[in-house]
RNA sequence: GGUCGUGUAGCUCAGUUGGUUAGAGCGCGUCGCUGAUAACGACGAGGUCCCAAGUUCGAAUCUUGGCACGACCA
């Protein structure tokens, strides 16, 4: 933690511990209600609306739930800073099957029978408040990951206004017709009486072995002809309805000389059924599948085609059609296996009920096909089949096979080996597909206008819009909508009980005006009873079950509510609207806040909350005029899955936690591994493990810098800690630099006005302070730098590219570190503190650190704020005065700082030194040992004269003597000339292997010097002349052999290596003072500290190189006296290569001023 | 089986309307710097850009078809 020292600012130590520092602001946080303050002070500012997409409060938070929050947090935070006013209200899923199972869990209860048992009552009570069991650890997470939002008012769909905003919408779907009754084709435990939910079925697959029948269906119209129809499941032949086709397989009509009978099915199957049967079959004619479509057949059981057989109806497009029994065309047959032709039961089989819908569709309403169903809930048949009334299904298939063959209608019988799924609670009981009453929103009449609103939507990925969601649109089915359980919001829909006729009702006021209504009283006891109870509970059931009312359809009847509730994921879909309690209240906030400006979840909400908000929005609301597209959301960011990383053994497969070669069991290799994340594996650490050891902002910056949120993002300890010295750390050393060297200058910038802001403009009343256009050119270069960062910042922000911003920010930082303050140190180092230079050195540094801070405030909250407070701090602001750089307004780029020619120089000027240092490596050549030139072949000469006004720069960079420029430097390099490929192309189009071959051969030089002379120059190719402009010509230059040379882009470096005797001592002398600064930090001496030094040796090299750097060295050493001496003196030896010398260090006094 | 996505260095990933020398970080190796120092820098090795065909003067990039992996749905 910081110590008070003396100077302007707290002393940053270099040594930070990230995950303390974060508590200590986030009490600051808590205590300033700075997230509160951020929101006033944008009260009356344009809105950027938010919505929370609600987690489901009964489960413990995982880390794919920090990478969600963060991103909710990053852009919120950024639009705040920028004006907007952000409200950020939170929410919580609470209903639903997983709360029940939690709960039943706890009672070691299962079944549906079991909770009836327990009894409804207490076992709502018992979801109510098994859904807060985990808050404190949801509530501890999302603060200290810095997540931003109002936990207080967060809306929770359990809450009685939330439900009834939920039935004013379904009461307006019910009016609209929109909510009808249907079914729905589930697996079910027919032994339990119960569905299966998807998860539990997929526990219970089994192979089986199953009777596969081949059953001809007479066409009607054709004579001693039958279609030839497979299915594995006999017990469903009496209810069928249909026989499909797919219209793009190709059937053929065969002749069965065996049995005199014609067949039709799929021409590629004939041979494999010919197999199977041992007979041949001939093939007569072919025809496509589309032909079949619409003939008539006689189903193998007449037990409904008797009565209903000649039973036709209305079609929209007017003509009459028989209602069933007839073979219609689906795409989903194949010929994978059986006949391509496929038995339709729509009553058990769900692919079969759509089409019975699809067919209902064609239809005028009433008239269409009815669904059979002669099986009861117990599985059994009812007397509509009264052979086998009271038959178990699955055991009646026998029985039904036989009755197929004495009819002579079953072709080919044999066993077919398949997965079926059976009850994981009772392991002989098959499941069976089997309808049930269901209520539906009748989404697919606004599927048309669902699609128009997602193309307003701005999907992240794109691919989003028109792949995963607009596909999953496209095919929308009917939402299924209830469900027959307890914990959720009640269907809100009572029926007569006498005419069957229903009504929805649209809030609990609503319900208690109804004429005679009665059985409120259920709940005031239940209240009486137990005052704790939550009073939300009475719109749930059974209470809202108890309340009955005269029906307005008949007199004297009653009017019951149906028993169902509704799907959770409607709950969620409601909330921007729900949020609010809207329309019964809250219709200021629903009209600001709707739709909202930015939703972000995984990739798993596309079918899930992205799909139930789009959906009811788009039902509720596209029809008013008022409301325009895109609604409910307008930018959404889907993110990728977050995976672990594992550590497995290559040969014992042992796992390991974290990062180790050697397997600890067998020795073996240990690899990582990218895997899913697993509790039973236990392979990512907790959340809180990561902050406490590196803290929320280093795994914000690791989701937000290292790929775009919508790639698989690898939760890993090692991957997270691996980001915190390419940003977090680099930042925070560039900022300890500062505050050490402006405390040890008495760096005063409390003059500056309005230091809230910190802004360049306000900046410009400090003491000491130029304009920038007055500062040396490394000052003006970060701050166009940083004008330009802040540019391709705000560009990619506001487009919700955060990954781009932060790679930008990033690569600012490494600037400002690694060019600008390596560049800079001399300048703080300069003895007067009042020199302008250095003043201007401290500006310029304060201004960057302090618009880096405001930039990457919404990522990193924590470490900004720190900084900004203590940059901040020397301001003199009293105690009450509120530093947080949260209530700052984000940068703004100043276009007119940019300086595109100086950034490109300044590249340059980089490149050579960086090919400087490369030449030295190449030729071993430390930097330490001066080098009396070098020479730069420049590709281009346009910046040679800007190059030459920076080589003192560069030779004391490089630790050279002398540099010169060249663009001619024959001897070094060779001129080699590639043609412009972008530009000669589209010119020149099929020659251009030719001119490129012509570029190869020319005189390179030669050419150049003609382009210099006269701008142009003429190339022969093909007996055509091409003429060349210079920027047709790309020059490359490329280092000869023989000479300590480095080639770049742009330039070539060519080092002299030839050492004087002069130089070498130079380098002692660079060594020398090494020597001296390494024993002074060994002595433990104040930076500051001047020193009488004591040198002895027998060298006479090193002596002479003494006496000819003296200057240089006692300079950088601080050395006020340097005694020579040839006496045997104290001290330490040491060593310089193969010289030995003896040093002695002595403090003399102190200084004040820089080293 | 369908839809969508992904495939680039040992690992994790960039690669902006197609332009001939494909980049970063980490890891590995070599070295440098030495009062930002438990920090930092440079250099190096490492690539059939999944495969094939096509379009084009030119393809990591566009098209088609495969293959592999992943997600969702069935």
């Amino acid at each position: 933690m910081p110590e008070k020292e003396q100077g302007s600012f707290q002393a940053a130590s270099n040594n930070v511990n990230f995950p303390e520092q974060e508590q200590s602001i986030l009490e600051f946080w808590k205590k300033n209600d700075i997230y509160k303050r951020s929101l006033e002070q944008r009260s009356d500012q344009q809105r950027y609306v938010f919505f929370e997409g609600p987690p489901t409060a009964n489960g413990k938070p995982h880390p794919g739930h920090c990478l969600t929050r963060a991103i909710k947090d990053l852009f919120p935070r950024y639009k705040t800073m920028q004006g907007f006013l952000c409200e950020r209200k939170a929410g919580w899923d609470t209903h639903g099957l997983p709360v029940e199972v939690e709960v039943c869990k706890e009672l070691g209860i299962h079944s549906k029978e079991d909770i009836e048992a327990y009894g409804v009552e207490p076992f709502i009570q018992k979801c109510q408040s098994s859904v807060w069991q985990y808050m404190q650890q949801w509530e501890q997470l999302t603060e200290r990951l810095g997540f931003w939002v109002d936990l207080n008012k967060a809306y929770v769909t359990y809450h009685q206004s939330y439900v009834e905003s939920v039935w004013w919408s379904l009461k307006s779907f019910f009016d609209r017709g929109l909510l009808y009754q249907g079914h729905k084709i589930i697996w079910w435990w027919a032994q339990g009486g119960t569905a299966l939910s998807a998860g539990e079925v997929g526990q219970g697959y089994r192979t089986v072995k199953d009777p596969s029948v081949y059953v001809k269906f007479p066409l009607l119209d054709r004579e001693n002809t039958s279609l030839l129809v497979w299915t594995t499941t006999p017990w469903t032949l009496p209810s069928n309805q249909f026989a499909a086709v797919n219209e793009d397989i190709q059937y053929a009509t065969v002749y069965d000389a065996e049995q005199d009978h014609y067949l039709v099915f799929a021409a590629d199957l004939v041979e494999k059924i010919a197999t199977k049967m041992k007979r041949e079959l001939e093939v007569k004619s072919t025809c496509s599948g589309k032909e079949l479509v619409g003939l008539r057949y006689q189903p193998p059981f007449d037990y409904f085609y008797k009565t209903d057989g000649e039973k036709t109806g209305k079609l929209k497009s007017g003509e009459t059609e028989p209602l069933a029994w007839r073979i219609t065309s689906a795409d989903f047959v194949t010929t994978d296996s059986g006949t391509g032709a496929v038995h339709e039961a729509p009553a058990f089989g769900e692919v079969d009920y759509e089409l019975l819908v699809s067919e209902q569709a064609r239809f005028e309403p009433g008239q269409g096909p009815d669904l059979i169903c002669p099986v009861g809930p117990n599985g059994k048949f009812t007397n509509e089949v009264p052979d086998f009334e009271g038959q178990w299904v699955k055991d009646a298939d026998k029985a039904l096979t036989k009755k197929l063959k004495e009819e002579n209608k079953l072709y080919l019988l044999e066993q077919y080996e398949h997965e079926y799924p059976f009850c994981w609670r009772a392991d002989e009981d098959p499941l069976i597909q089997y309808p049930r009453r269901s209520w539906f929103v009748k989404t697919t009449e606004y599927k048309d206008k669902m699609l128009a609103n997602n193309q307003e939507i701005n999907w992240l990925p794109e691919h989003i819009k028109d792949g995963r969601f607009g596909n999953f649109l496209g095919s929308n089915v009917d939402w299924a909508l209830s469900r027959e359980r307890y914990w959720g919001t009640p269907l809100p829909i009572w029926v007569c009980q006498s005419t069957g006729q229903m009504e929805a009702v649209g809030s609990y006021d609503e319900l208690l005006a109804k004429p005679g209504l009665t059985g409120t009283e259920v709940w005031d006891k239940a209240k009486a009873a137990n005052p704790d109870l939550v009073d939300d509970l009475k719109v749930h059931k059974p209470y809202i079950d108890a309340i009955t009312y005269d029906s307005p359809f008949e007199s004297g009847a009653r009017m019951n509510r149906v028993s169902e509730v509704i799907d959770c994921w409607y709950d969620s879909g409601a909330m921007p609207f729900a949020q609010w309690g809207y329309p019964h209240q809250g219709e200021e906030d629903f009209k600001q806040q709707f739709p909202a400006d930015f939703i972000s979840e995984a990739l798993d909400q596309t079918r899930g909350w992205f799909y139930s908000q789009l959906a009811i929005s788009t039902l509720l609301f596209s029809d008013d005029p008022e409301v325009k597209l895109p609604h409910p959301f307008e930018n959404c960011i889907v993110l990728g899955l977050m995976l672990a990383e594992g550590h497995v053994c290559v040969k014992c497969q042992h796992r390991h936690m974290s990062t180790v070669k050697k397997c600890e069991k067998c020795g073996g290799k240990v690899q990582r591994k990218t895997e899913k994340m697993s509790k039973r594996l236990r392979n990512y650490s907790a959340p809180n493990e990561i902050f406490d050891t590196f803290g929320a902002d280093a795994l914000r910056w690791y989701f937000f810098a290292n790929q775009p949120p919508w790639t698989s993002i690898i939760y890993s300890s090692r991957a997270i800690k691996e980001s915190i010295p390419q940003f977090l750390l680099r930042l925070w050393n560039v900022y300890s630099f500062f505050v050490q060297y402006a405390n040890i200058d008495g760096f005063d910038p409390s003059s500056v006005s309005n230091p809230q802001q910190l802004s360049a403009e306000s900046l410009g009343s400090g003491k000491g302070y130029r304009p920038v256009e007055q500062r040396s050119e490394l000052d003006r270069w970060i701050i166009s730098e940083l004008n330009r960062t802040t540019k391709t910042i705000v560009e990619r922000m506001d487009n919700y590219d955060n990954y781009v911003a932060c790679t930008t920010l990033s690569a600012f930082v490494d600037s400002l570190s690694n060019w600008y303050v390596r560049r800079s140190r001399d300048r703080f180092w300069a003895e007067d503190k009042e020199d302008t230079d250095k003043l201007d050195a401290y500006w310029t540094l304060l201004e960057c650190l302090a618009a880096t801070c405001k930039l990457a405030a919404p990522f990193v909250p924590f470490v900004t704020e720190s900084i900004w407070q203590n940059l901040t701090g020397a301001f003199g602001a009293d105690a009450n005065t509120i530093n947080s750089v949260h209530l700052c307004d984000y940068p703004h780029p100043d276009e007119s700082k940019i300086d595109e020619a100086l950034s490109r120089q300044m590249n340059l000027l980089r490149e050579i030194a960086s090919l400087g240092l490369s030449a030295r490596m190449n030729e071993k050549l430390k930097v330490r040992q001066p080098l009396s030139g070098m020479t730069v072949v420049l590709n281009d000469p346009t910046d040679q004269a800007w190059l030459e006004t920076h080589d003192a720069l560069l030779k004391k960079e490089l630790n050279v003597q002398e540099i010169s420029y060249t663009t001619d430097a024959g001897d070094f390099v060779t001129y080699q000339v590639v043609p412009n490929f972008k530009l000669l192309g589209p010119r020149v189009g099929k020659l251009m292997p030719k001119v490129k071959a012509a570029f190869g051969a020319a005189d390179g030089k030669a050419m150049l010097e003609s382009l210099s002379l006269s701008g142009t120059a003429t190339l022969e190719v093909e007996g055509e002349s091409i003429e060349l402009t210079a920027d047709d010509v790309e020059v490359r230059l490329k280092a000869n052999e023989g000479w300590a040379a480095s080639q770049g882009t742009e330039a070539v470096v060519v080092l002299a290596t030839e050492l004087t005797p002069e130089l070498i001592r130079g380098g002692l002398a660079r060594d020398l003072v090494r020597l001296i600064q390494d024993y002074r930090k060994e002595r433990d001496l104040e930076r500051t500290d001047r020193i009488v030094l004591t040198v002895q040796t027998d060298s006479d090299d090193l002596k002479q190189a003494i006496q000819e750097n003296k200057e240089y060295i006692t300079s950088e050493t601080l050395t006020a006296q340097l005694l020579d001496t040839s006496a045997d003196g104290g001290g330490v030896e040491k060593e310089i290569g193969e010289l030995k010398i003896q040093l002695d260090i002595e403090v003399a006094g102190h200084t004040s001023g820089g080293a």
